[in-house]
DNA sequence: AGTGAATAGTTCGACCATCGAAATAGTAGG
DNA sequence: CCTACTATTTCGATGGTCGAACTATTCACT
């Protein structure tokens, strides 16, 4: 495939431009990514946004709740609840009632799901630390600063959509 | 929302682990970006992808196919079909015989869909322009090698999951 | 306590995007 | 011209998502 804008060059000025198109063409890779490995796992796109979403909360300790994984992935309660019936019923999670407030439902993953996110990244994240190694440490400053700003951007235009 | 792994601190070592949390932050938020856009005028995320690929591809000088059109989008022939319907009907685009072989149809937009396009990019690409003015020619070159070396790692480990 | 309002989650019926298979139309080769 | 092939569309079925109605639980107020 070819872009009409490339030749490396490492002479040549990187333009507002160009850096629009490299971050698009990594969106759509790592989208293309996810899709692919969803396919391979039997998971759709929604099901595996999910599982990142109640893992991340995991992680941080909280477990998640139906309600709040519906409004993390913008899907109604309904759906939230099919996605949940299709991850249980494939054993990636369970649903646990609270014992504090007896309406709620934790989401808790089984280590299989934990196993799958690890396959999921860890090739991934190897092929990019070996992609990243000849980085200086001023340039992977740069580029943090970059992608900051970048996600801080995005936010704010999309801030500008909603009403 | 907090990450549990800030300190934007300049002198704090940028970590893969941090680089790969930002690259996932960044691909999330423009993702709910094109999501809300799309909603916004009716249009779903499929639909937004195909008019990204056929306005790139009449960029280029070279109009699209739908055959064409369902292998970018990785969508059956049939679905593709119903999506350029939607678009057609919505009046964004136009179905166009091909003249030298009567079986293709070319696609072409409407200079509607290209305001769409306009409207979609614009914001989004001034408020990136703005973010990025102060970064220096060095620092602009790191951050597309970083880009380009990154889209192939994507590439290339989707790859392997091909087979 | 006890009634009413609010919150959390699920079930139900309908819609529509997507798929695979078959149908239609056109092209190319022997 | 007859067969094989390509490009696109039509058709029936599947399944993810939605909104509305329902159940269960908690909170506020008297």
């Amino acid at each position: 495939m070819t872009t009409g804008t490339e030749d490396a060059d490492d002479t040549e000025a990187v333009t507002d431009d160009l850096l629009v198109l490299l971050l698009r063409q990594l969106t759509v890779e790592s989208d293309r990514f996810a899709e692919m490995f969803g396919e391979s796992h039997g998971l759709h796109r929604t099901d595996l946004n999910a599982l990142a979403v109640i893992m991340d909360a995991a992680r941080m300790g909280d477990p998640m709740s139906p309600s709040r994984l519906a409004s993390a992935l913008h899907l109604s309660a309904s759906a939230t609840t099919a996605v949940l019936d299709r991850l249980e019923r494939a054993g990636h999670l369970y649903r646990d009632r609270s014992s504090t407030d007896r309406r709620k439902v934790e989401l808790r993953m089984h280590d299989q799901a934990r196993r799958i996110g690890a396959e999921f990244f860890q090739p991934l994240g190897q092929r990019y630390a070996e992609a990243w190694r000849d980085m200086g440490e001023d340039e992977r400053r740069a580029v943090a600063r970059f992608l900051r700003s970048s996600i801080a951007a995005t936010v704010e235009v999309r801030g500008r959509l909603a009403p």
